[in-house]
DNA sequence: TTTTTTATCTAAAACGATTTTATTCTATCT
DNA sequence: AGATAGAATAAAATCGTTTTAGATAAAAAA
């Protein structure tokens, strides 16, 4: 392997001469420059960033640290993130979790270990550990996605709660009244915020709201299909359905059918996320869009103006992109109002 | 920052033998290895990773150089690498690429600046170019998904020759005589690899292989389209299309009955990936589906084994998964046969 | 008691760059 | 010619570890 020490001697002259010369700085005579410089290419000379590193005290390394949970739609986001880091010469280490606090603390001490230069978080929830975990980091810091409540960082993410608003009104619209919501947890931010869209909506349409319309769970915990089957065995059943994610979504219609109920006919169901595939469904879903690749691009715009000027003591900038709602087919008015 | 020459100095020692304290080697009484730990535990001592890593010369460290082309499938070869490396310890650096020699190029320049200590490499392309920079590589590398011939490297992938038989074989045995094959591009590997499955299959059913059943050309280009239409002013157009991926199968499905066909009843068609999700479009996609997991977690482990024990001059080993044919509802018998 | 062994620890040299300070050499000006 | 400024280079310090060789003291063997 080539250093700059070997470059040095074949050129006959001294480290520090042949690193300002392959630097390009000053202080050093053009025709030296060349003479290093065709050296360096001849003997195949590729820096040694650690080296560099370790005396610069830079890595141009960023780490980014998101739960996974079989969302595809964060691969658009994580996509996003590469595309910037690499454009301005970052390097991007992505550690995906499964939503844990403790591995999430692994992941993020091994990267401060690996002195990255700045950290992007989706966190996975809101556990005091983490809020405590995440102050102690002494690089900047940009949240993606999901924010933590008293934690004043710099934010990249979409409305949710804008999200949950736009939903609900737009099946209240369709004539709907009676609307329940599938969430993934009540930890998670995005599912608070969707949930409060969804109520201030209901109230600003005078419509009461029902805590028994609100079902907590997800694919892979199973809870779906009961839920199903809870608001199916109801009184005066909802007719619409407003999920958490494209995936519950897609959960759910499929429950609706094997059940012998019709979407749109008997009930409207709206995701969340518009996993593009998914209007390829055989009913082709509604639901809220967000510019995820977008999302990951300006998280990492956010972190680099932090890092690159460290001194800047500006208050955290939150970034919040505005939903869209995508209609499909998997939405329509409420049969009440069709038989009219 | 806390340093070990700080911890050092507040615990009366060397910091020759904190570093042994903590990273627990013999050489220190367990009572000042105590000690110095309860102590670095107080100053939150967090190791600096860059600085061992320019002494020991490792840095536990692998890259991934892959392009990235739409294909969802990719995300899971990509998970199966990060999950694999996480377990051993070992960080990954993720580079995708549009497929571009250029770009390929300096993304591994990149990575080998960082010293990784190896290298994941899917090739784009087979280039002349592309050949000869992998060979200078120094640090052990593992090729994934695509080989590149006359390079003999560890391999961890699918065998799309397989593949590329059994979706032929399967259609024959439905009746299809006329059988079409929707490539992306020649000059890709597992591209040939199924091509030449599909020809050796014909042959070996005396089914004479015709030039202009073969179609090149991917959704993006919008070539698709054309080849479709194409197809179907054939005098006597395939009964059958087998596709490189599940992407191009949908596009494939979506001209077709934008153009009046009906599948399977007209034509049928076999996909490649097993995208999930797609078993959710309108007509349930048939198709080949790789262990996409598996092939990513294999390929980390042919590498760590090259990387933990260096001396190892075993020939290159290839892991080849065995493809599997997933049978949904884009294919049926052929029409004449159903007419009978 | 003396010698040998063993356990524990220190000091110093790496690792490969960058950066700061010192030095040499030229060229210019009086 | 001598002083001096400026450019080009050399030399040395530094970054935070690991690692090696050597020193010291206590324990074991002679």
């Amino acid at each position: 392997m080539t250093t700059i020490k070997e470059i040095a001697k074949k050129a006959g002259v001294s480290p520090g001469t042949v690193s300002k010369a392959l630097s390009g700085r000053k202080d050093v005579s053009p025709i030296t420059k060349r003479r290093i410089r065709k050296i360096a290419e001849e003997l195949g000379y590729i820096p040694n960033f650690i080296a560099r590193s370790l005396v610069t005290n830079k890595t141009h390394t960023i780490g980014l640290v998101t739960p996974y949970l079989g969302n595809p739609a964060l691969f658009d986001r994580v996509r996003g993130v590469q595309n910037r880091c690499i454009s301005s010469h970052y390097i991007l280490i992505t550690c995906l979790n499964e939503g844990e606090f403790k591995e999430e603390a692994m992941q993020i001490e091994t990267l401060l270990s690996r002195k990255v230069d700045g950290l992007i978080i989706t966190p996975s929830g809101e556990s005091e550990e983490l809020r405590s975990l995440i102050m102690k980091i002494e690089c900047p810091v940009v949240l993606m996605s999901e924010m933590i409540e008293g934690l004043d960082y710099d934010f990249s993410g979409e409305d949710d709660y804008e999200g949950g608003k736009i939903a609900t009104e737009y099946l209240i619209t369709l004539g709907h009244r009676d609307i329940a919501y599938f969430g993934n947890s009540p930890d998670i931010y995005s599912d608070r915020c969707i949930l409060k869209g969804y109520k201030d909506t209901l109230e600003r349409y005078a419509i009461p709201y029902r805590s028994k319309h609100i079902f907590w769970g997800n694919t892979e915990k199973n809870t779906l299909e009961d839920n199903i089957e809870k608001l199916l065995s109801m009184p005066e059943p909802p007719t619409g359905i407003i999920c958490w994610s494209d995936i519950i979504a897609i959960g759910v219609l499929n429950k609706l059918e094997s059940m012998g109920k019709k979407v749109p006919g008997d009930i409207s169901v709206v995701g969340y996320d518009n996993i593009e595939m998914l209007s390829l469904f055989h009913i082709p879903l509604t639901t809220i869009g967000q510019p995820n690749f977008l999302i990951g691009q300006k998280a990492v715009e956010l972190l680099l103006e932090r890092i690159e000027n460290r001194e800047t003591k500006e208050p955290a900038r939150k970034v919040i992109f505005k939903p869209e709602l995508i209609v499909r087919n998997s939405t329509g008015p409420v049969k009440s109002m069709v038989e009219k």
